[in-house]
DNA sequence: CCTATAGTTGGATAGTTGTCAAACAATAAA
DNA sequence: TTTATTGTTTGACAACTATCCAACTATAGG
């Protein structure tokens, strides 16, 4: 098992998460492991309506921002959300991103 | 006294706002609005490092994603920060970036 | 070894962005 | 009316971005 080479928690900057998080491709990959905890980038990446390679370019956005953190598997690489180095950093941002993200779950009373 | 034109508040786009704030000058207007309330767009705009028009540009940018508002009076134009709108929109959002953006304050204990 | 799978890399391209400089517009004040 | 103040607009330019395609790497399995 091999982990890719990412920030560190202190060195992760307010503004590249905000950058990384404002494509809306990216988000919907955010939003995904956010609904679904771990998954290899073929999983996270399938029907997100870009080239394989495109979508790869992303992860590494996410990656290198301090968004995800990625591990190589074999030939698997699986990627899942920062949330606990991103809560520490920056308490409340990734929460309020998903939450205005996500659709209102169905029975949520106002 | 006129108001330049805005996004609705439900016409705020989350992607939107992200990407406003995640440029170091725009966070920091914002971060200047957040302490002192509404300003003129020299004061927002004092020391930034950037040429006028290169703020004038940001501000632009700020109020077409709805995260300021612009009023004009007179010659002067002030802004300020639409954080009923956001929070309404997008729940704890703006604190979070605020929280995340600004040194803890001195006293402050973890 | 051969083939399929998983994902990255590099090239090309079109569009966007941040910046400055210079000119402009609009209001206020002398 | 002339001048100063406030801020915008336009043009230019370099840097960056999102995208696709094709080629590539690396691992797994026959």
């Amino acid at each position: 098992m091999r982990l890719l080479p990412h920030p560190s928690t202190e060195n992760i900057q307010l503004t590249e998460v905000l950058r990384a998080l404002s494509d809306p491709v990216r988000l919907e990959i955010v939003i995904r492991l956010a609904a679904a905890g771990e998954m290899t980038c073929t999983v996270a990446g399938d029907d997100l309506g870009v080239h394989k390679s495109t979508a790869s370019h992303h992860y590494r956005t996410l990656r290198e921002a301090g968004v995800v953190l990625t591990k190589q598997e074999g030939r698997l690489k699986y990627m899942s959300l920062r949330r606990d180095d991103l809560e520490s950093r920056f308490p409340g941002l990734l929460d309020a991103v998903l939450t205005a993200a996500l659709p209102l779950p169905a029975g949520a009373h106002a």
